[in-house]
DNA sequence: TTGAAAGCGCTAACAT
DNA sequence: ATGTTAGCGCTTTCAA
C-alpha cells in the first residue's frame, strides 16, 4: 500500500522527475503526459509524503503551540484563533499543554526542536527562568510570546496594556462612587501579569487617593474556584471592614466570588459592586451579568499567529511588540455607591 | 548553525555509524568514545532530526487529533487530556480544529495522511458522511472515535451509553414526581449523541407513560445562547402548558435556559427543575447548582489516547467499543413535585 | 521537454 | 567494536 512517485512514474512509464513536475504544478511538462500523471496519481490514491519533502526543504510548516493550560476557556479560544489562521495560511499545529510543569515544557521545546517546526508561539501565564534560557539556546526558530510578558527583546509579543487595563479598572469603580475597593487577583510571581495588573491597582489606589490596599487584596490562581475561596477569606478576615467593590483578576474569580457573596446572603450588586477581567463567555452568562474588562482576545491569537508566520517568511516588518486595546464593558454587576 | 550526526563525528573522529549508535544506546560502543560523543553532541547542542528518522522508520509518532470546538469545555478537557496521556508514552499531538466546516476537516484529514500521522482521534459533535467515506478510505490508518457514534466496526470507540444515561435523566425527573417533562436537546443528525439521546427520552415518555412528548421538545445546539433561545421559545409558544421539569442535552443548555426563566421572573427549583448534561465545570459553579448527568469526561479522553496507541504499537487486545458509566449528580437545581 | 544522479539526516544490513 | 554502503521519498541540479 505504499504508493509513492516511485510507482506512479512507474506505472505511467516516465521518469520520477516529471512525476515530481507535474504533481507540483511546474512547468515543462507535456500537457497529456500531466494529465495522465495527475489521474494515475488521483487512482492510486497518492498523498504527498510531507516528511520527505520537509527534510529536503528544511520547513515543516508546522508550528509548535505551548499552552499553559488548554481546559480554559482563555486559552482554548486563543488556540483556536491561533489554529484557524494558520490552517488558511498553510501551515499545520503541533500542540503541547504545559500546565505548571517544568519538565514538561522543557520536553515540549525539544519536541519542537526535534520536529524542525518552523515556529513556535508561546501562550502561558508564567513562564519559569529556566524556559527563557532555553529558549535563548534555540536562537534561530521564529517565536511570538501570546499574553505573556517577558522582556526578552529577541521575541515579538502580543498583548493587551495589563497595568492600565487594571488601572482602567479600579478607576472604574471609583469613577461610579466606590472608595473601599478590594483586588482579587493572581500571584506576583516573574514576567506575569499578575504583576503588571498588580502595579496598574496600585498605581490607581496611589493616583486616586484610595486607602489601604494591603487591607484590601488577597492573591491566588484566576480559576472559579480560586475566586470562592479568596471570597470566604474576605468575608472571614475583613468581617468588619468589608470593601464596597471588588475588582476580580479573571472572570472566573469573579463568578467563584460572586458565588461565595450570594452563597452568604449578600446581593450583587446591591451589597458589593463586582468588575471581572476578560470579557469571557461565562460574563454575559451569570445573573446579574458581569462588568469586565474586555481582552481582544480573537485578535490576540491571529495577531499573534500572523506576527509568527510574517516572521518566518520574512514578509512585513518586525513588530517588537503588538500593544491590543481594551475597554471597560459596563452590566449589571456594579452599581454606583453613595 | 547545522549540527548533525556528520558534524559530530567529523568533530570526534568517528563514523556516522558509531555516533548514531552512541546517541541511541545501543551497544558496541567503547566507553570512553561513546562518552566523548554525548559530550560533543551536548556542546553542539544536538537535537536528532526526527524527520529524518521518522521518515527512514516509517514512524513518526505523531497522532493526528481532530475536534469539532476547542473552544468548549468539554472538548478542551479531553484535549488536555489526550494530550498528557499521548506526552507520557512518547506521542505527539497534531491538532486540527474542525468546526462543522467540512472543507476544513477533509483537508486536516489529507494533511494527516501527508504527514504519516501514527493514528488519528476523532472528537466530534457530527461527523458527515462525506467523512466517514474519506476515512474508510484510509484504513491504514489506526483510528478512534472518541465521543461521536458511527457505527462501522473498522473504528474503536469510546463513549457512553448517551441513550441509557438519558433515559435515566428523565426517569430522575419523573421519579420525584414530574409528569410534564420537556427536553431540550441538539438535533437529530445521524451518529450524533443527538439522536442517541432523543432515543433515549423517547423510550423513557413510553415506558413512563408520560405524555406528548411532541409538545414539550426542542432541538437546537447546545452553547449556552442555545439554551437561552430554547428557553424563551418554550415561554413564548406553550405559555398556557408549561412543563414542571426540564431536561437540558448539556450543562451549558441547562445554564442559558435557567438564566432565560430567571430573567422571566421565575425561580429555579421552585418553578421548574432542570436536569443537565456533562457535569461541567460550570455545573456546580452556577446558583442554584446544576443537578446533572456526569460524563467521565478525563476517562473518555485517557481510554480513547490509551487504545489508539495500543493499537499502534499492537499491544492490548482490539476492542471494538468502550462504553463508560455515566451517573446522576444530584445538586440543588431539582425539586420534588406535588 | 525529459531523465539521471545527488543528497536532505538518519539508521540498518553487512562487512571488517 | 567500528566503518561502509544503501536507502527512506522526495526535489533539484545538470545533462541530454
Amino acid at each position: 500500500m505504499r504508493n509513492g512517485i516511485k510507482e506512479i512514474a512507474k506505472a505511467v512509464g516516465v521518469s520520477q522527475t516529471t512525476v515530481s513536475r507535474a504533481l507540483n504544478n511546474e512547468p515543462y511538462v507535456r500537457k497529456d503526459l500531466r494529465r495522465k500523471i495527475l489521474e494515475t496519481a488521483e487512482i492510486m490514491n497518492y498523498e504527498p509524503n510531507y516528511l520527505a519533502k520537509s527534510l529536503l526543504k528544511n520547513k515543516t510548516n508546522i508550528i509548535g503551540v505551548a499552552v499553559s493550560d488548554i481546559a480554559t476557556s482563555f486559552f482554548s479560544t486563543i488556540l483556536k484563533c491561533i489554529e484557524r489562521r494558520a490552517a488558511e495560511r498553510g501551515y499545520n499545529i503541533l500542540f503541547c499543554n504545559v500546565d505548571d510543569d517544568l519538565e514538561k515544557e522543557k520536553r515540549g521545546f525539544s519536541i519542537f526542536r526535534q520536529m524542525r517546526v518552523d515556529g513556535i508561539i508561546l501562550t502561558h501565564e508564567r513562564v519559569d527562568l529556566q524556559i527563557i534560557e532555553q529558549l535563548k539556546a534555540m536562537s534561530n526558530i521564529p517565536m511570538v510570546a501570546c499574553s505573556c510578558h517577558f522582556e526578552e527583546p529577541r521575541f515579538i509579543s502580543v498583548n493587551i496594556n495589563d497595568t492600565a487595563a487594571a488601572y482602567d479598572a479600579v478607576a472604574y469603580l471609583h469613577s461610579i462612587g466606590h472608595r473601599k475597593i478590594a483586588y482579587l487577583g493572581s500571584r506576583l510571581d516573574e514576567y506575569t501579569v499578575g504583576t503588571l495588573r498588580h502595579n496598574g491597582v496600585q498605581k490607581a489606589f496611589s493616583e486616586l487617593g484610595l486607602p489601604e490596599l494591603d487591607t484590601y487584596i488577597d492573591l491566588a490562581s484566576l480559576g472559579i474556584e480560586d475566586g470562592y475561596r479568596m471570597g470566604q477569606r474576605m468575608l472571614a478576615v475583613r468581617r468588619t471592614r468589608l470593601p464596597t467593590a471588588i475588582f476580580a483578576g479573571s472572570d472566573d474569580v469573579a463568578v467563584g466570588l460572586m458565588n461565595c457573596l450570594m452563597d452568604n446572603g449578600y446581593r450583587i450588586p446591591e451589597d458589593f459592586s463586582i468588575i471581572g477581567f476578560d470579557n469571557s463567555i461565562i460574563s454575559r452568562n451569570v445573573r446579574p451579568m458581569l462588568t469586565t474588562v474586555q481582552q481582544p482576545i480573537d485578535k490576540i491569537g491571529t495577531d499573534a499567529i500572523d506576527a509568527l508566520i510574517d516572521l518566518i517568511e520574512q514578509k512585513g516588518l518586525p513588530v517588537r511588540e503588538i500593544v491590543l486595546p481594551h475597554e471597560i464593558v459596563p452590566r449589571g454587576s456594579c452599581k454606583p455607591w453613595g
